[in-house]
DNA sequence: ATTTTATAGATGTAAGTTGCATATAGCGCA
DNA sequence: TGCGCTATATGCAACTTACATCTATAAAAT
């Protein structure tokens, strides 16, 4: 086991919908939230993950230094970015209903089994 | 998108406790119905896993020749594998728990957005 | 004054899963 | 003979992720 996605592009892209304008140190704060599979996503993650959805053109980035300690890089989403989110509700949706389908059988198989071992 | 994990190793091992002894192209089959992502999963990904869970104890496996054709490996699931089924489903139930959360935030997003923008 | 902690971003490397292509071989059929 | 279905297997590239590590600023603690 142990080895999921853990969706990182999904959650940094529904975290900045929320958020509006941010940078990756609150979003791996705000991820762990979201988190899938209980383990909070892994900081390196979310930053590659911003490079990655900035060259797709999803996001636009920005740096702040008016505040004290270190620079941050504000990100924004763009439309395609939006659209992108849209995207994702729609892929995570398909996902689900599959996954759920799965976890069913994995239910009917186990119960079948202990049924058929009841005796002893 | 499309970068997905395809849950290979949950499904096959439902589809061997559902199927009993079987072996991988029976397998392939049976996993175009429970596939995740809309897309069946690979053969290739489905005789590499089947590998895996036994190197990990989770089948066993005996060649059959009796029948015409190319011959065929087939599995079954040993005890451990019955165990491990039995932590697959707790671990989709925690996992589906989360994207549960994760679509919601994204379709909470999306409409807040498109309401923002519903004025020309 | 020095060390520690929190903030903030980035990269290197290895591991794991997957898709696609490809290779193999047996067998039935035209 | 060649084609297609059955059946298993491997090579390779692509992608995501975890963990470790590095840099740097600034506040708090010692």
């Amino acid at each position: 086991m142990g080895n999921l996605y853990r969706f990182a592009e999904p959650i940094v892209l529904v975290s900045l919908a929320r958020l509006g304008t941010t940078y990756g140190y609150q979003i791996a704060q705000e991820a762990e939230r979201l988190a899938v599979t209980h383990a909070g996503l892994d900081a390196a993650a979310i930053y590659r993950t911003l490079r990655r959805l900035e060259d797709a053109g999803y996001v636009n980035s920005t740096w702040d230094t008016r505040g004290p300690g270190p620079a941050r890089r504000d990100y924004v989403l763009t439309e395609a970015g939006w659209a992108h989110l849209r995207e994702w509700a729609e892929v995570l949706e398909d996902f689900l209903k599959s996954l759920r389908a799965v976890l069913e059988q994995c239910r009917e198989a186990v119960k079948k089994h202990d049924e058929e071992h009841a005796d002893q």
